[in-house]
DNA sequence: ACCCAGGGTCATA
DNA sequence: TATGACCATGGG
């Protein structure tokens, strides 16, 4: 079980290219649209963010004073406005109570995730996608896409708990790098930010280029690597 | 008409 | 711990 997964991360980067992630001008609109693609496709998330800009209202400050009626309209065309509306309060109210983003990026990252993941509407994935793209922490991000890709590729089963399989990752992916120190060796974690951010934006982006429309993924550049490609 | 999308919470057993 | 209901719009 040895080198299993930065193959596939080098196979990717070699037929997609860098992604240059996330999507989004500032740290605090990373973090919007990672509450708002809950189970919802971006092109949907997009809309909504580009209502807020124009309103004014991509700001916590501006959040958090403005009516639920007013923000649950904005959010229409994303879809689920309601609930993501008041998770979107529930976050900016915690954010500013913590000071904003100068503030939180002194917290370590154990600790920035329990706080995270203290905020209702703020679940394991949607922390993630905020450490890691937003303040910059080495945080492999699980999704549904990952699951779906490395089971295929018969690496992972697809099912497991999801810190579970977060650890799996971070932790082959530190091995396969033949990383041994043990924590805060300079440079070191930054350069797994930075893989883990490329890795899982390329996982994104080819699971929505190939896998939906070639669901064995017996053609795509990842066919090498896929038991199911001899079928 | 149907299925899915870059999840999370809450109630229930 | 582990299911199921629920949230809702937009594109294939």
């Amino acid at each position: 079980m040895r080198n299993r997964l930065l193959p596939v991360f080098d196979r990717l980067l070699k037929h997609h290219g860098p992604q240059d992630w996330w999507p989004g001008d500032t740290p605090f609109e990373v973090m919007v649209g990672a509450v708002l693609t809950q189970n919802t496709s971006w092109t949907n998330v997009e809309k909504g963010i580009i209502n807020l800009k124009h309103h004014r209202l991509l700001a916590p400050e501006s959040i958090c004073t403005s009516s639920h009626a007013a923000l649950a309209g904005h959010l229409k065309p994303v879809g689920y406005f309601n609930v993501k509306a008041l998770r979107l309060r529930n976050f900016c109210r915690w954010y500013l109570e913590q000071g904003g983003y100068g503030r939180l990026s002194r917290w370590p990252t154990a600790a920035l995730r329990r706080a995270l993941l203290s905020v209702s509407g703020i679940g394991r994935e949607t922390a993630d996608d905020i450490l890691l793209y937003a303040f910059n922490r080495d945080v492999f991000v699980i999704d549904a896409y990952t699951r779906r890709i490395f089971s295929r590729l018969g690496l992972i089963v697809g099912d497991e708990d999801y810190d579970d399989l977060r650890r799996h990752f971070e932790d082959g992916i530190k091995r396969e790098r033949g990383a041994r120190c043990p924590v805060g060796q300079r440079g070191e974690r930054r350069a797994r930010a930075s893989i883990y951010n490329e890795f899982h934006a390329l996982i994104v982006h080819h699971a929505k280029d190939f896998c939906r429309t070639r669901p064995r993924c017996g053609q795509c550049c990842l066919s090498s690597h896929c038991p199911s490609a001899a079928e």
